[in-house]
DNA sequence: ATTTGGTCTATTGTTGACAATCTGCCAAAG
DNA sequence: CTTTGGCAGATTGTCAACAATAGACCAAAT
């Protein structure tokens, strides 16, 4: 009856992808399919379709019998994540040091300003929303569709690693700085330091966060053994 | 009744993608639902759950209301995968300069050995099987599984690229050798030089396939001009 | 001759029902 | 007190029927 411009599965995907990806739906939580199919108002079709979806993009995995459950990324795979992404980054630097436009240098620089500003108004929220936005541009421009599609699906596996929080405040003017370096570095029109400047960044991302990790992890262990 | 170890959509996965892989399905070809599930012997709702786990898988794609379609990739995209690969290689080869067993080296020194047996032999379907191997062994040594999925779908979206023929007869001593600096270069321990082997190796490889295009394409204009 | 409109068929999109399997619970035996 | 067996409920795996859409075909009008 109603005309539909796109498919029931699309839709659930979709809807789906936003509930995992802003939390609403944890890592760890089983995806019943007659309790989201009700909720949703689809039949289990559909639903069971864009399961497959996203059981492939990697955001949830299914056991026989048992059901599906949004996935939890263990510090190894985040690790392993970083060190892809590193070497996909270097291949963005390489692109745009030798390929940028003006107006897109020029798009690139008022981002790290806004980034700069918002160090100094110490909005680690809005600093993380330009942080992603500036990367994932980043790749955009590298203009390799293939490259920029699978780097955004890494991205948000790695945002299913819940230890992966905004970085303390006294680690944005760093991370900051490693983007001014890298802006520097592709407008110098240098190919190879462009792509060591994006390699590093991403291996001292990794590195903070999975220091985090640890922290918050021993820090876990410690409270476990007071009990 | 029956005591099934896997569901049938997985199965129905598998064999989808056996059959366009191996060419049985062409670039191209409509998959229609009610045929193929009679084929298979399955009903349609697996069928559609494979589909979609293909279809992002980028094997497939589909259009709404008209059906899937075994993807074509076209010489842009392979190009772009080219590239992605060729960073990607440069991290397998840094890591295993660095890491890599000695075991592990003489397995694929045997493995480069036993390509240039069979260049001596001119035995180019098995010189193309050797190759895939080599390369998915180097990238499964690096130990990062991340990396090594993202890979192999690479390869297997290269492999519906349809003018990707076997290098011709000539040009199988060129990659032999790449393949023995390759090794040397690991070998060495220098993760930079390994890197560049590795990603120098790939790039080579797509030059060989993008000139390979270009000469069959304007020779298919060619004919077409005669006509 | 071309175009427009409508019908008809083949195929996809969606749904609800049925079969198979797992989990938790409880009782009985050791 | 622990363990084993099976019953009951819930949940997933599969299927077949129904609804909706796209494309082909043909007739009639310009």
């Amino acid at each position: 009856m109603l005309l539909q411009t796109s498919s029931l599965t699309s839709v659930v995907q979709g809807e789906l992808e936003r509930m995992i990806l802003s939390g609403e739906l944890a890592p760890g939580a089983k995806l019943t399919e007659m309790a989201l199919a009700t909720r949703l108002g689809v039949s289990r079709g559909p639903l069971r379709e864009a399961f497959r979806m996203l059981e492939e993009a990697g955001l949830v995995r299914t056991e026989k019998n048992r059901g599906v459950f949004v996935r939890d990324i263990p510090i190894d795979e985040a690790i392993e994540i970083f060190d892809l992404r590193a070497a996909m980054d270097e291949l963005v630097g390489r692109q745009l040091a030798t390929a940028i436009s003006a107006p897109q240098l020029k798009e690139i620089r008022a981002m790290v300003d806004a980034m700069e500003r918002a160090v100094k108004a110490e909005d680690a929220r809005g600093y993380h929303l330009l942080n992603l936005q500036f990367h994932d541009r980043l790749v955009e421009m590298a203009g390799n569709r293939k490259l920029c599609a699978i780097y955004r699906k890494l991205i948000k596996e790695l945002s299913l690693f819940r230890r992966l929080n905004l970085a303390d405040g006294w680690l944005m003017p760093i991370s900051a700085g490693e983007h001014r370096g890298i802006v520097k570095a592709i407008a110098s029109g240098d190919a190879g330091l462009a792509g060591r400047a994006m390699f590093e960044h991403v291996m001292e991302s990794k590195e903070r966060t999975v220091a985090n990790h640890l922290k918050r992890h021993t820090a876990g262990a410690k409270r476990v053994e007071r009990q």
